[in-house]
DNA sequence: CTGAAAGCGCTTACAG
DNA sequence: CTGAAAGCGCTTACAG
């Protein structure tokens, strides 16, 4: 439609009658000092050309992109509410997000952060999947400020974590006081180290109470149906828990849905906790108690450590731990 | 700690003794002929210096960017679902994701836009919240393909949208099938189209069966909190409708949560319906009917219509509708 | 406060 | 099949 060239620097300068870097100098505002007058002609030439600079060759020649690369493993409930802080944090600070969503897949992480390097990115946020080693290349080897949020802390690079096994003590500590006795841990994979943390919490809390607690740990699956199978099972076998802790409120739900469908009354012969505080958990009923991760202030708090970063390193021995935050509701 | 400068297409070059050109072809996987050997000795000296070609430099000089920007006003469940679908159909066309979550702001989503625009970005998706009024600019004034996601065919811009009207005339020729006489619908903010036009479907559908059948419309606010204090309400003014049709999944659950907590059947004495199909809504009890929204789908299109349109506005007359599906559980 | 000019690291007609 | 060279549109020391 419309086939004329686009508006350049050039363009503006010879209209404004002034040099290319003068031009530069007022639309980039830089802190530059150029003279009020000469200031408000190019801006006049600015608007009457409607000139938009090119953002891509200012990044050529600045080699800042003015974006942080963030990788994700899914965009389930806790992952989105990462990435709004992340989002909102970045925005906050003049920065652009560029997203892969990455799935379990190690490969797929690498070339997700090989994708972030050569586009010569100003940070690296890496949302990591609970099960995720460490990443392959070293701080030095990447070379970008790299933050690993929800990870445990990892050789080199900054990481923001939140406290797992103090979360599931305090989950755990609020059962016992409520009066049970007997607890189930419900969990999955084993082998990721949130999952491993909420077992350690749970089982200190009921190892520091002594001989009349006890507590069964099942590990399933991820999901809410393997969760409602796995409890059914329990109850089939004569179970003597009084309270579920569920790894993750998807779990929880599993769990309140197969109680629920056995007609076993909830808190009333089984209390039922999980982790994460879904959106939905407030208004399921019986209300679901679940411990509050803050999920939003993590990925925040990871783009305020890029945007505090001097050079690659700088942020390497940084690590922050955020409190997670007991919800109480009606199903304990 | 590397203070090395890096290395470029150049010092490839060098040392493999050939022209930066042909560096470049091999590189950058052109189709361009390269003789075997030569391209061999090329690949082997990219491994042994560890070249990472640079990709602001390439998009600088292809003004190519091999982004999307993607504009969402918020990442709820039924948003990070259509930037899975998204980001998905982008990875698979290599291209990457620029994201912005824009809120409700109108200004917000404007300078989002301004920001893909002075990027050059290849191509633009925007998530419309339902409320969102016409973008503020022409096809040929942005110059970029553009598809807006979710709202109804806009002037010149490719859209991808889900048949509301159908979705919520099913929905309601369902309840009526099972029975129920008296309907209410539950729905908010009137003036966003996707909500006009659910309210649309109900009203025709119920207009089509003639004297017997009565429609309540209830509008309230969004919240889970808000539909809960509206059927509340309408239980306590003795509404003599057996169901209620929410015009979301949230507002259907604040509704399920307030007939559980009056003690009101469902779906004996009430049952209730919703959109969007969120992932909880299957393990709640009773499980949810709800309208399953390919949100997935319609993003993945969108990239799909971005990725065959070959100028700036081949695709603005572009306009895709896709199915809803009505999943039927225990609440109706 | 202003400007001329080099340079950012690739790609790509063009010539051979 | 290969290479020399121009060019993408800005920014930024440097000189004045």
């Amino acid at each position: 439609m419309d086939g004329n060239k686009r508006i350049g620097v050039r363009d503006v300068a010879r209209h404004a009658g002034v040099s290319v870097a003068t031009v530069s100098r007022v639309v980039a505002d830089s802190g530059y000092p150029v003279a009020k007058a000469t200031r408000e002609r190019v801006l006049s030439s600015v608007q009457q050309l409607g000139f938009v600079p090119n953002l891509i060759a200012r990044t050529f020649a600045t080699s800042r992109t003015k974006t942080i690369g963030v990788a994700v493993p899914v965009l389930n409930a806790y992952y989105a509410r990462m990435l709004m802080g992340i989002e909102g944090e970045a925005t906050r600070n003049g920065l652009s997000i560029l997203l892969s969503i990455v799935g379990d897949d190690h490969d797929r992480r690498e070339s997700a952060i090989d994708q972030f390097l050569a586009r010569r990115l100003d940070g690296i946020v890496v949302c990591s999947g609970a099960g995720d080693s460490a990443l392959d290349r070293g701080p030095a080897r990447i070379g970008i400020p790299t933050v690993i949020v929800g990870q445990q802390p990892d050789a080199g690079f900054a990481t923001v974590t939140v406290d797992n096994r103090q979360a599931s003590y305090m989950a755990t500590a609020h059962l016992l006081e409520r009066g049970h006795r007997e607890l189930i841990f419900l969990t999955s994979r084993s082998d990721w180290f949130d999952f491993r943390d909420r077992l350690a919490g749970f089982a200190a809390c009921l190892a520091e109470r002594g001989a009349g607690y006890r507590g069964q740990v099942i590990e399933g699956a991820f999901s809410e149906r393997d969760a409602y199978d796995r409890i059914r099972q329990a109850v089939a076998a004569g179970t003597r828990a009084t309270a579920v802790l569920a790894a993750t409120d998807r779990q929880a739900l599993g769990a309140l849905a197969a109680l629920a469908d056995l007609g076993i009354p909830i808190p009333g012969k089984m209390a039922v906790v999980g982790f994460d505080n879904l959106p939905t958990s407030e208004f399921i009923r019986p209300a679901l108690t679940s411990v509050d991760m803050p999920a939003d202030d993590m990925g925040a708090t990871a783009i305020a450590m890029i945007v505090k970063a001097k050079g690659p390193d700088a942020i390497a021995l940084a690590d922050m731990t955020l409190e997670p935050r007991l919800i109480v509701r009606s199903s304990s």
